[in-house]
DNA sequence: CCCTGATTCGC
DNA sequence: GCGAATCAGG
């Protein structure tokens, strides 16, 4: 394969757009991303983080001193990875905490060198390590639990729970956005979307010579980001 | 080991 | 100019 003015212009709007040497290569095809690298860095564009120069940082400060390694041999059970804080710092809908691990299997309830697990009730569990020689404080349960409020972007749309054979699966905005929904009209039978999305999911097959070819992108292609 | 991009160097 | 081989970090 040789570097076609149409290979270049591809690679340059999908190196630009963030895609991979790798993914670069494999759409171009014929190319091994070593070849789309190599490319790219000959048409002088612009270089993009390295894993390797990532923390390329000369003398900008005194050289921070390795921070003493704190000895962590024993891993314990990490406590649940927090989640991730919704970009929505206000209204946030109280959350019960109920992410607590789970008791460890019935198998050595008695071993001595295990963490223990205790239901304090409804207000989640506490946790006591062999070497731990106070007894822990129980949370203070709360007052009330109340059924979590959807946000209210999604307060009247249809949710992935509400999902059903009868209603229109077609997804609205992008995953992880405050707003993500499914269409929810009716669901035209047989389908899983409603006649709307049906017509934009499915083509008519229709006789090559009436076919059209497709509309050149404007723009690297349909990778969203 | 998988991935990544940068660089080198023989062709 | 090209790209495989290699390097080196995540």
């Amino acid at each position: 394969m040789s570097w076609t003015e149409e290979r270049i212009e591809r690679l340059k709007s999908m190196w630009a757009d963030g895609s991979t040497a790798s993914q670069i290569a494999e759409d171009l095809g014929g190319v091994s991303r070593n070849a789309v690298i190599g490319k790219a860095h000959r048409l002088g564009l612009e270089s993009r983080p390295s894993p390797v120069k990532a923390g390329e940082e000369k003398e900008k400060k005194a050289k921070a001193p390795p921070a003493p390694r704190a000895a962590k041999p024993t891993p314990v059970p990490k406590p649940v990875p927090a989640a991730p804080e919704p970009r929505a710092a206000e209204a946030e809908p109280p959350r019960p905490v109920v992410s607590a691990p789970v008791e460890p299997a019935q198998g050595k309830r008695s071993d001595p060198g295990a963490i223990q697990y205790r239901s304090v009730g409804p207000g989640g569990f506490i946790r006591q390590g062999p070497g731990d020689t106070q007894a822990p404080i129980p949370p203070a349960p709360p007052r009330r639990l109340v059924p979590a409020k959807p946000s209210a972007e999604v307060a009247d749309k249809t949710s992935l729970l509400d999902l059903n054979d009868r209603v229109c699966r077609w997804p609205m905005g992008h995953p992880g956005e405050p707003d993500f929904h499914f269409c929810g009209n009716p669901a035209n039978p047989g389908y899983p979307y409603c006649v709307d999305h049906c017509g934009v999911a499915y083509q008519a097959q229709l006789p090559r010579r009436d076919r059209r070819p497709p509309p050149p992108l404007p723009f690297g292609g349909p990778r969203v980001r």
